[in-house]
This record gives C-alpha cells, sequence and structure tokens, in this order.
DNA sequence: CGTTTTCCTTGACTTAAGTCAACAAACATT
DNA sequence: AATGTTTGTTGACTTAAGTCAAGGAAAACG
C-alpha cells in the first residue's frame, strides 16, 4: 500500500492537520485487506476501533427478517466508517462488507481516542464527520418517509451527476442491484421506474452510464418527490 | 428557571465533567423560551450554536412538497439538539418546533467550540451524543425501510414501555397525530393498526395508555416487522 | 472458449398503506 | 355549560410498490 499518510493527509477527517500530529496518528495504524463480498464487522460485533478505506469500495447495511436488505452507506477511497461504537461503546449498529477487493486503514480504538485527548482540532474534525454523517441520514430518512421511489432516484441521479462534474450522464458506480437496496426498493421496482422515466423522455439508459435529458423535469421530481400527473 | 448548571450537570453530554467546567460552560449559555407551536429554527437556517431542553418538549421535522410531515426526533427534558450546524458549518438540516411551552438552554457555537478546544472530555462526551444519536438513527431507517407499520408501532411501545419501566403498560407522551408522523405513516393507517392489534388481543387501548397484553406477541411483530398471517 | 452465475427486465397479480370524506370524541376557551 | 377546535376513528376507494415467475443480457470463471 501506498505510504498511509498521503492517503488519510487528503481525508476530511485528517485535512488541515500539521505533518507532526499525522506521523503520530499514523503510528497506531494497521492495514487490513479484504476480498470481494468478505465481510468486515457485522451487527452487534463489538467495535475497538474504526476504518478508513484506502482503496476499494465498503458498504454499511441492514437486512430485515425476510432478508431484505437496506443500504445506509457506500464508502469510498478516503472515507471513514465504524467510529461509532468507537464513541458510544456499543457495538456495531449495522454489517460492513467490501463490496470489491478493498483495502482498509484500522484505527485502533484507544489510541486513537489518546490522539484526540492531545489534539482538540482532530477532535473537531471528527465531530465534523459526525455531524456530517447525521445530516446525510436526516436526508436519506426524508428521502424513505416523503418522496416516492421516482423521487428517490432522481435525486440519487442529480447527486451522481454533480458528483462527478457532468451534467449530462450520471455514471452508475455500482450494481443497479444495490442501488435498488441504497433507494430502500427492489431491483423490479426500479427496473420500471428507469423504463417509466426513460419513456417520459427524461433520461436515456445506456448500460451504466445515464443519460440525463432533462435536467429541469428531473429535479422538479426530486424536489416534488413523485411523477407528475401528465407522466404516467 | 432553576439553576442552569444543575439542569445540564446530569445530561449525557455534561455528565462527569468537573465543576469547574461547568462553570465556564454554563457562563456562555442564554435562556430562550418558545410557546406552544413555536418555531425554534427551519430548515436552511444558519445554526450559529446549540441547544439543551430546560423543560417542554421539542420536535424536530422535515416537511415534504405535500405537506406531510416526517418527525426525525422528540426531545425532552436534558436532551441537547442542533448541534449539527455546529460541527458542518452548515444550515439546519430540519425544523425545530416547541410541542408544549418549553425552556431551552441555548450554547453560543464560538464559546462552545472554545470550550471544547480546552476540555478534551467534553469533545469525547459530545462525539459520544453526535454517535448515539447517528445509531438512532440507523434504527430510524431500518425501521422506516424494512418494517410494516405494525413492526414501527410494536418496537415503538416497546421501547416506551422499557423506558417508563413498565412491562404491562406503555403510556403514550405525545398525540397519536405525532407518533403516525414519527413512524413514517398518517393518522388514519395508525389507528387503523391500533385496532387490529387490539382486535387480535396483543394490546388494548384505553386513551393514551397502552395495554400490553402479549408482550412476547408483540415482540415477534417487532422482530419480524410485521403481522404474521394468523392475525389478519 | 463456452459455461455458469449474477444481473437485469418484463408481465400478471397481490397487498400495504395512502386519499377523501364523514363523523365522533376529547379538549380548550370563553 | 356551550362553543369551537383539535384529535381520533371508520368506511369506501385508489395506488405505489411488492411478490412470484420467467426469460434475456452481461459478467465472471475455469
Amino acid at each position: 500500500m501506498k505510504n498511509v499518510i498521503k492517503i488519510i493527509a487528503n481525508t476530511p477527517l485528517f485535512k488541515g492537520l500539521n505533518e507532526h500530529v499525522l506521523q503520530e496518528v499514523c503510528a497506531i495504524t494497521v492495514q487490513k485487506d479484504y476480498g470481494k463480498g468478505q465481510f468486515i464487522f457485522t451487527e452487534g460485533d463489538d467495535g475497538n476501533g474504526f476504518y478508513i478505506v484506502a482503496n476499494g469500495k465498503v458498504k454499511i447495511f441492514k437486512v430485515s427478517a425476510e432478508g431484505k436488505e437496506q443500504i445506509l452507506h457506500i464508502f469510498g477511497q478516503g472515507e471513514p466508517f465504524g467510529e461509532v461504537p468507537v464513541f458510544t461503546g456499543r457495538p456495531f449498529p449495522a454489517n460492513a462488507q467490501a463490496i470489491v477487493k478493498t483495502s482498509l486503514i484500522f484505527f485502533p480504538r484507544n489510541a486513537f481516542v489518546e490522539n484526540i485527548n492531545r489534539n482538540p482540532s482532530l477532535a473537531l474534525s471528527m465531530m465534523g464527520v459526525l455531524a456530517m454523517r447525521l445530516r446525510e441520514f436526516t436526508v436519506q430518512i426524508e428521502n424513505l418517509s416523503l418522496k416516492e421511489v421516482p423521487g428517490r432516484l432522481s435525486a440519487y441521479l442529480l447527486n451522481l451527476s454533480d458528483e462527478q462534474k457532468n451534467r449530462d450522464i450520471a455514471r452508475l458506480t455500482i450494481s443497479k442491484n444495490q442501488i435498488a437496496s441504497l433507494l430502500g426498493t427492489i431491483p423490479e421496482t426500479l427496473s420500471r421506474i428507469f423504463t417509466r422515466m426513460a419513456a417520459a423522455g427524461l433520461i436515456k439508459v445506456q448500460g451504466s452510464d445515464i443519460l440525463i435529458l432533462d435536467r429541469k423535469g428531473i429535479e422538479d421530481i426530486a424536489e416534488n418527490g413523485k411523477l407528475p400527473e401528465i407522466l404516467k
């Protein structure tokens, strides 16, 4: 793996910290590797540290009694996860699984907490990460509860397009099955919504490239949470 | 209002901090009072500090384009809220409204951040609060996405019964309309589920007292997320 | 390379929960 | 106590999205 310090220095969590602090933090890390599909932790496990994705992709998810999966988050390079048990002292509230070959940097709890004690700015960074995470969950709850699937999908596509800085195409970075799980629905339903939105001239689906034909229309659906009557 | 220090000393956020730190923190607070129905802040407002409930009750919620409301949280005495903007620097992601006459203790952002800089244990407490909040949202997303309304209601009633340390009765502390909004449904649906669960002999509804007649049965529904076939 | 497995789509059908409307019950207020 | 307002309940109906089943497309694998 590349130098740990180079990877973490560019993450929101560690950005802006001075070289000395970074070195201290690096000293406590451990590298861990996972194959595709391998579990990193399971709901109920004790958490004795958190992770940052060095490379690869990790999904955090819950499973219902019937086996339906709800993805809470998909984390990529530079993103931290699994911090909740570090600060609550309680077990992991969800599962984490590598969805491709993945390398992680592990930060053991006790050593990391000591670093926080000595570095208020690290503490503030971590609070920023936790608070931003809360903000995102707020949006996810709003989407699940107040928007229909077309509204959630529209918001998701607009997000992708923004992140990828391409106003005309949203390139899907995970399988449609996993998008369904992230949006709180099932593949069949997602597939039908794609078809309907394409029929309405809003998008064109080309494999994992979604051409954004009518951005304004998609924004309206994301905003109102559903397809307007005229498009049904 | 009673001495601020007495109120906050018993909250999870400030518990265990020494007298000296508490006094410092108290010095920066401002009391604010709100009548029933009064807004404390609105989604999109800038947050220049956070609050702790001295007495009363505050709901945090989102509203859809059609006016449907999703309650994210209801906070009572001793509970902090509105911290997200303090640490993200972004506006409030939701609305806050007093649902009864309420007194709040306000902690201005800059002064509080200074306190954190000087007191690592205060920082760790705050991280604990944020992390616990994340954990709760995790459960809320699971409920919304993976459980039907009977499952959500069952989990809610069991929670109430646990908090109130009474295995036989769950006393509703907010209106059924607000419970509906908290559970991501509407009053009509909630009312019908109460009726069905009562007909199935699981509970008996006596105004705001819900008698728990079949705890095991209710636990099963909370676990499986839905009423079993035999009870339909 | 071909085979197997996973992923995606479509159709027919079912169902949980929402809408609209009417009304009853509880509560607050003069 | 009488009035109006909020809160809760019930019925008839609609609808978004889920289930089950089948088949096709794409990707992974030996």
